[in-house]
DNA sequence: CCAGACGTTGTT
DNA sequence: GTCTGG
DNA sequence: CCAGACGTTGTT
DNA sequence: GTCTGG
């Protein structure tokens, strides 16, 4: 799965690195030069830049848990999203809560890393900071929706993660689930918002990334805390820091 | 046929 | 909206 | 959609 | 074989 994430970028190099503009206007909290979020738990639903097969020449915004169009009530709204923050690649095509966005409704969601947590033992979980090598910025597959809120009429844009089976590394991450979020390469990515190209196809043609590719390192437990959002939830941990006894 | 689900599995 | 379990 | 029913009520 | 309850 892929519950946690981060985007240590600014709007502005974000917008650099995909040669794409933010049109109109920013959420009032974003500006060119805010950094997007060191963590950012999926379990707060927060708004993230994207880019969608609906605009795909700038970036626009969506909340991360897909809220699919035919949802009726709020409160169905919210329940649903809890477990939509990913969608398996496996089951995209079938599952009523994907398979009309994967059809017309695919988008990149750019981030620097993810996180995870490796199961120790029965009581100890190390968590664990995933980036790419080269590029600081990477795409992750994903689709969205558009949802009207039947209280206020407004509507509002959610997107969901895919994730595929794990690679060796990201199997080593004990993720007891072994999944890993769908990484895109520069070359994925244009297949992923192709207009032209059936779902279908491009999941038959779609390649993962190398694991070559990806990096993983230890962080502290830092991330777990209320202020997990600073940029020191990034830094590599030091294991003879907790070995003292 | 129709009611009910629709999704995934984590942190403090 | 569309699928599925009963 | 598919498992399970599907019929009526007596004699020794 | 065909209907029906779930």
């Amino acid at each position: 799965m892929c519950y946690h994430a981060s985007v240590a970028a600014t709007l502005e190099q974000l917008s650099n690195h995909y040669q794409k503009p933010f049109l109109g206007e920013f959420p009032s909290f974003f500006s060119p030069t805010n950094l997007v979020g060191y963590h950012l738990s999926g379990f707060n639903f927060p708004l993230l830049p994207i880019i969608s097969q609906e605009q795909p020449n700038a970036f626009s915004f969506a909340n991360w848990g897909l809220i699919p169009s035919w949802i009726k009530f709020r409160e169905e709204a919210e329940s649903i999203r809890l477990n939509t923050l990913n969608a398996k690649i496996e089951t995209l095509l079938e599952k009523p809560s994907f398979k009309q966005a994967v059809v017309s409704q695919r988008c990149l969601i750019p981030l620097t890393g993810f996180f995870e947590w490796k199961q120790i033992n029965s009581k100890e979980k190390q968590p664990y900071f995933i980036h790419l090598q080269n590029s600081s910025i990477f795409s992750v597959a994903g689709i969205s929706e558009n949802w009207i809120n039947p209280e206020n009429q407004q509507m509002v844009r959610t997107f969901s993660i895919i994730t595929t089976e794990a690679n060796g590394l990201m199997s080593e991450i004990h993720n007891t689930k072994k999944q890993m979020p769908f990484i895109l390469s520069n070359e994925a990515e244009q297949l992923w918002l192709n207009q032209t190209i059936n779902a279908t196809e491009i999941l038959n043609e779609i390649n993962l990334i190398e694991e070559e590719k990806m990096q993983a390192y230890k962080i502290s437990k830092l991330i777990s805390s209320k202020v997990s959002n600073v940029p020191q939830v990034l830094l590599p941990f030091i294991e003879s820091q907790t070995k003292l006894f």
